[in-house]
DNA sequence: CTGTCGATCTACT
DNA sequence: GTAGATCGACAGG
């Protein structure tokens, strides 16, 4: 029991503030902080090295970009957030929302390092090496037991099942790039990595 | 290691 | 009908 979780800073969920901010600025930030998920009698926390983010009008890429759906409902919401919605009729991704509420935004967690509960996430998804556990979007929502029914939970109380908590201190360096994945708006830089994780995707 | 393809939901043409 | 904020299986080199 010598783990991080234990620390007095991953109690404490960021609060509203911190995500009531343009979600490249969040996303930034972000970068370092540890993801804390309760569930299925566990508690699991991982580190995240990869976001990006997404506005809402003007942003070609964005699920808002064109208005509220009843998909995408939650990223007009107050900030602090989950927006989980289903990608390709197939797997499950974790936003958090952004910004002023009636104003779309969120930021999509990537990529995390998993920290605590990793047996738990082995249970969730099984997978031969190690790195494949939590390297990608839709893997890491599956390590942590996230889906459809997280979506609208709010990250910022304490007595969340999912939240994000102060990180200790992220030494590596933050590095920006293109959006993957993508078709639009990949002129401008907001996917943001920890330089040299071996989480991160290629590219 | 690389490339291709299927899965199957939401939103848009 | 088609594209999409992805992943894993499989074929070939």
């Amino acid at each position: 029991m010598s783990l991080n979780i234990l620390n007095y800073q991953h109690h404490r969920p960021l609060s509203v503030g911190f995500f009531e901010r343009d979600p490249d600025k969040v996303a930034v930030d972000l970068i370092g902080r540890m993801v804390v998920r309760r569930a299925s009698g566990a508690t699991m926390a991982g580190r995240i090295v990869e976001v990006e983010a997404y506005f809402g009008e003007g942003d070609p890429a964005s699920h808002a970009c064109r208005g509220m759906t009843p998909r995408n409902a939650i990223m007009f919401g107050r900030a602090g957030m989950a927006y989980v919605y289903l990608n390709y009729g197939v797997h499950c991704l974790l936003n958090v929302v952004t910004g002023l509420e009636g104003r779309a935004g969120a930021v999509l967690i990537r990529a995390l390092e998993p920290v605590s509960g990793i047996e738990t996430m082995m249970k969730n998804r099984p997978v031969k090496r190690a790195v494949d556990l939590t390297s990608g979007p839709g893997k890491l929502t599956k390590a942590l037991g996230i889906d459809l029914a997280d979506n609208g939970l709010d990250m910022t109380v304490r007595e969340s099942s999912l939240y994000v908590a102060n990180g200790a201190q992220e030494t590596r360096t933050v590095k920006a790039s293109p959006r993957i994945g993508i078709s639009k708006g990949e002129d401008m830089l907001l996917r943001f990595c920890a330089e040299g994780s071996p989480f991160v995707s290629k590219q």
